[in-house]
DNA sequence: CTGAAAGCGCTAACAA
DNA sequence: TTGTTAGCGCTTTCAG
């Protein structure tokens, strides 16, 4: 069938293309029989706007998306964002603008930005958010406003968002778990560092890393799990003593950004190289660490693919009405010495992918 | 500094923006000095062609990319084609056009459909070269005629290829080498099933895993280099008598995709579990064998993701000027039983990303 | 409520 | 060799 556009839709419908136009885009001044089989017509011959004609015409921006997330931590979230902005970029012939409205850090303030932006009424909206129950009753509003919702990075489960892109914390654990038990001899004990096990992200991470090791190292065991809140202070000296309490532990999962110090406490307990840190993501800092073979390998959530993936979901639903699936799962990546320098985290320049 | 269009360049350069057209598309019917002026001003002010003006105007597709890529082995090629057929559609309200011409295996027939698609004076071709050296002199007529010549998945080293697409062999060995050393005890003996070693490929990343290996392992040692040429009955039964002459290896590397043979060797020896593979890339067949515990691990070339960079390239080189990276390396993924199930290879939906 | 027409930035055909 | 002009498909006035 060839492409139709709206002078073809026009004579087929007996009125002019001016009429079209105001089918098309639910504007008022038009009488509701005529709308409706001018829709007809257009649904039946599969009338697809052109794109480049309407951002012609229209000059402006015409598809608005708009994206919330913390400045901090600045390793993850600066990845995100360059992911989202250059991805946006593309489209900008297109006609997409982006409206960026950051906040300072997890859960402070995010709800007031994004009321802000809002207000700007976006196609579509990203937000990473830090208090998913919070933005509840925001992300309702938004989705009634016909302005879709999409998460970054971590889901709002439970909330009328159209859809989330994220690293399914499931398999991250999984991952972790498979290959710690395949690092270690059989009889080995490991235990956990994570955030905050309140946390539905944490939680699910570290019950799956646990089911993992344990069903592959039946003889190994978990000793503990330690929240160390994401706080460097603390975290330290609980591994500390969590290394003291157990010293023959051969493995540590730490299921968040925060391993510096859970290397540190390695280091000042004598145990770099004999203790094998699985970590999260990425930051230069890390590398020394992966060097000395504490940090073994990184679970690594691919932050930048998640703000390009964003945009693309926003764009497709936006320009070509494509449905947002309600739940984009992308696939970790393993960070190891031999390939951590090819990760955008330790890179100077850009690069074109992700 | 504002956006600046071809009737602003006309103004200044006291032209008509027919001119302009034709100083700034090459055309002959034009002084030499006017063309000149004309090209300084829009230098100058950074003019940018719109390209949804472009699209519209011309009508027809004005970007031809030409992809010439080997239909079998499937399970990589099919992702590679899909990867860049996804991408491109993206582009085609941008007036990119892609010209497809399979051939039927590495290396037969490549040059011929390469040819044949060169005729059509596509502004750059993307080609997955089998016989590098036999190419070289197509690439070199390419190039000379201005088409730009980006290959995919594997190099076509001392050509005027202006770019390439691909995993770099080295990271991949090295990845192999590091997560063997580490899955090992540290006195192991390995062993490595290849290609054929003459392909600069493979070889490459047969000294990178040996290099690693043994780094990473002083105890340890690499027994064997074996060639299976990518012969099923060939590598099983080599594979065999090496595991017969070699009966504590705990260790196999297969730098290639024919791991199928290798896994029933282990199999036909009893030893699933007991020695473990690294394999190469994905596809559906692997999966028992991960299962099994016989594959560990496998590094995957992600094959979509490259059609996709691949396409990427050639728009924003083609509609934006941008120059082609003369390497692209793209990081490896490492497949596990965790994470395996979110490689396309092994879903059957499609999925937005890579 | 509907139609007619101008124009977005660019290309291409035709005139000069 | 250069200038002029008619569209490309759509949105957006401004009249009816």
């Amino acid at each position: 069938m060839k492409r139709i556009g709206v002078e073809d839709i026009a004579r087929l419908a007996n009125v002019s293309i001016g009429t079209v136009d105001r089918a098309l885009h639910g504007r008022k001044e038009i009488g509701e029989a005529t709308r409706k089989r001018i829709l007809k017509i257009a649904r039946e011959h599969g009338y697809r706007p052109n794109m480049a004609a309407r951002a012609l015409s229209v000059g402006k921006p015409s598809i608005r998306i708009g994206v919330c997330l913390p400045r901090e931590v600045h390793y993850f979230f600066d990845q995100v964002r360059e992911g989202f902005m250059n991805e946006a970029r593309r489209y900008q012939e297109l006609g997409v603008e982006v409206l960026y409205c950051p906040f300072e850090r997890l859960g402070v303030g995010e709800g007031e930005k994004m009321e802000r932006l809002l207000r700007d009424r976006p196609h579509v909206l990203a937000v990473c958010p830090g208090h998913p129950q919070a933005l509840a009753p925001l992300i309702s509003q938004a989705e009634e406003q016909n302005i879709r919702v999409i998460c970054v990075n971590s889901d709002a489960p439970g909330t009328a968002r159209s859809g989330v892109v994220c690293v399914d914390p499931i398999v991250t654990g999984r991952l972790a778990g498979e290959l710690m038990s395949k690092l270690l001899l059989p009889n080995s004990g490991v235990a956990v560092v994570t955030g905050l096990s309140a946390t539905e992200d944490h939680r699910k991470k570290v019950q799956a890393f646990s089911e993992m090791f344990v069903g592959l190292s039946p003889a190994g065991r978990l000793a503990e799990v330690v929240e160390g809140h994401d706080d460097e202070d603390e975290t330290f000296q609980k591994v500390y003593d969590l290394l003291t309490r157990h010293p023959t532990l051969k493995g540590l999962y730490v299921s968040t950004a925060n391993c510096l110090p859970v290397c540190h406490a390695v280091g000042a307990r004598g145990l770099h190289g004999k203790i094998k840190v699985i970590a999260t993501d990425l930051f230069k800092e890390m590398v020394p660490y992966f060097r000395k073979g504490t940090v073994v390998a990184s679970i690594h959530q691919r932050p930048y693919v998640q703000g390009q993936i964003a945009v693309r979901l926003a764009v497709d639903y936006a320009a070509n009405g494509e449905p947002i699936p309600s739940v984009y799962h992308l696939n970790p990546h393993v960070v190891m010495q031999s390939n951590m320098h090819l990760f955008r985290e330790l890179r100077g320049g850009r690069i074109a992918g992700g």
